[in-house]
DNA sequence: AAGTGGTCTAGACCACCTC
DNA sequence: AGGTGGTCTAGACCACTTG
């Protein structure tokens, strides 16, 4: 009852995990060279490096040049979360999408803003407050800032007609997000706007993004009671 | 101005993203093959795939068998969530780690529990509740379903001394990981376990773990006022 | 300075899936 | 049944980083 391929990578990778979790090699120790282990496995380095990648990727080992793979001595869980797009979300679960924008300004990056980007001096932002609707019920409220120097096209958009968030993730790619979640209990202002009960527990995400440095978003999205997040493929 | 690595596959993954980003193939258009790009970029094929890999897991392309390589119709925004062993992200943060078992039990799967494992008969499951406390505050509290079937070792643990979040970490691989998040309002009984308000916002997260298609563990972390889950390379 | 991982190549075969 | 992506190999060179 063998594998159909021998030297498969992902056998190789649950050989090597098999090791880290028998204990062979503990946290914190160093793991042989990838060449080593091709030796050993009988196979060519180029697999052990594709097992390897993997490892590294579920956050098991690190890897670095010269200082050879290590196991690592704090393990993590990692997770990838799927966002959708919001009107893509809503329209999944069968329900009628509908977007409103509250209001849009240009106003310099507030300290909070500017911490989000990690910038020194405020930078001129496309300040953007917009309601996603599911079926005429408020889901998710979104407050926005846009780096114009970043982004110049974003001014020539209709922010009415087209959502912030669907057209920057269909025309802007990014190289770095960051991602916050937390809970918060709803204000005044929130059960306004989401037409939710002022106390009730809130679900926000906020969302940072750049293109090689340079900020594109920061956002904070406040969904309705109710709202869940969920990993998938 | 050049690269060093004229047909690095990052370069070419970037001219791939920008042809998507600019039109010249739109939401489900169907990519050239893999050989085509190869031969149009002046590379290996290998070259052009390890870009795709990397295009088809940052969601902006899907590549079948056959069917070829398709630019996604519903772009997604991806993002790894790092969540490390629960007493490591307390020290981190400078304080003093504390777990306490509150309970632990075995009792049949109840139907909440085998409905996160899509388990169609009850299974016999350790119960475990237990607290993490950072300075002796109340950090997380955690109800934790194990299936002793797959994990018969956890029996012989001393859950009183070691965090089964911890042990399972440490002993345990998983080939698969459903996350939740939500929003939840603090009960009385939360109030009582976290010392937090009745009415407080609070952050939940469960997550349910397999190793290929063997239940682990299923759990319903609840956190205290004020916690915050980031993403982080 | 040298050792280790990262990348690239050219070619071969395989596995999956649509046609 | 055939086309496409997925993997594997053997070898070469490169880039990072630590001793």
């Amino acid at each position: 009852m063998a594998e159909k391929q021998r030297h498969s990578w992902v056998a190789i990778r649950d050989s090597i995990r098999e090791m880290i979790l028998n204990s062979t090699y503990g946290p914190g120790d160093k793991l042989p060279r990838d060449e080593e282990f091709a030796a050993r496995f009988g196979c060519a380095r180029s697999t052990v490096h594709r097992a390897m990648r993997d490892l590294a990727q579920s956050g098991i080992v690190e890897r670095r040049r010269k200082g050879g793979t290590t196991v690592r001595r704090d393990p993590v869980t990692r997770a990838t979360l799927n966002i959708p797009i919001t009107r893509l979300e809503v329209e999944q679960k069968g329900s009628v999408y509908r977007y409103q924008l509250i209001r849009q300004s240009m106003q310099p990056s507030p300290p909070a803003i500017m911490a989000n980007f990690g910038l020194h001096e405020a930078r001129p932002m496309l300040r953007v407050e917009a309601l996603h609707l599911a079926d005429s019920r408020p889901y998710i409220f979104e407050d926005r800032w846009i780096c114009v120097e970043t982004v110049p096209e974003i001014a020539s958009v209709d922010l009415s007609r087209e959502s912030a968030n669907e057209w920057l993730v269909r025309n802007r790619p990014y190289s770095k997000c960051d991602l916050r979640l937390y809970a918060r209990t709803g204000t005044s202002t929130d059960s306004e706007i989401l037409q939710s009960e002022v106390g009730d527990a809130l679900f926000v995400m906020e969302r940072t993004t750049w293109i090689s440095d340079a900020p594109i978003t920061s956002l904070c999205a406040v969904a309705r009671p109710g709202y869940q997040l969920f990993t998938q493929g």
